[in-house]
DNA sequence: TTAATATATGAATACATATTAATATATTAA
DNA sequence: TTAATATATTAATATGTATTCATATATTAA
């Protein structure tokens, strides 16, 4: 009985904390949101393919296997969510990483997610 | 021109390059799933009240703002990922992390990702 | 200007999945 | 055993979103 109720005042001190603890309801919804980001093969695939450097549209649907309009779409995505940058040259446009951060993310989650 | 079929060739070069070190279909699933898991706010709230420790599904479903169906749902997404474990003690169902490799994927997708 | 090429975009479709309500299962208390 | 409590599960619904097709826009070449 005294154990009992010792539990729960543990349960609720750590509920506090946790509370505490816990992001704002945007800080979540914006992580979740980059979390998405990565959670789809054919963006994964595009960023990997896009880490040896900047490609053209044509080239990446190549590489990735996919239709130039599905692609195009993702890539759209992940510029707007500034993962990724864009330059035209001539009647290309060359696509790229906007940094090293999101490469670094893929590198951790393969030791910390046991992705392979 | 001459320029052309060199920036040719270095593309081709670079496609070869990115598709050599290009997960497997099956790896980039299986990382994909990884990160899906994580993209959603629902599941991340969670994560982070666990974070404080092991709790059951009443408070989980408390601390969340979820009803307990939808928490269930949810916390069972989460095992079946090995990402949560649980135990039986009595009544409760106490949840908790299976280790600290998702903590550490957070922490990094808060430096890398630009959440806050 | 016209034709050809490269990319982007809009609308429709298909599919995945989060949530809910209702109910089932399991444990404890009476 | 029965009632009460805690959690899980099923089916239905709703929502989000990836893909496709068709077409628009933009650039270069003829």
């Amino acid at each position: 009985m005294e154990d009992m109720r010792g539990e729960e005042r543990e349960h609720e001190k750590r509920l506090e904390k946790a509370l505490g603890q816990m992001p704002s309801e945007a800080g979540l919804a914006e992580m979740g949101a980059r979390f998405k980001l990565l959670g789809e093969a054919s963006r994964l695939k595009i960023l990997f393919v896009l880490a040896a450097g900047e490609l053209c549209v044509e080239h990446i649907s190549q590489a990735v296997g996919g239709k130039q309009s599905a692609v195009s779409h993702q890539l759209k995505i992940l510029k707007d969510a500034k993962i990724l940058k864009s330059r035209r040259d001539g009647q290309k446009i060359l696509y790229s990483l906007s940094d090293g951060h999101v490469i670094t993310m893929l590198d951790v989650a393969k030791e910390h997610l046991n992705c392979d």
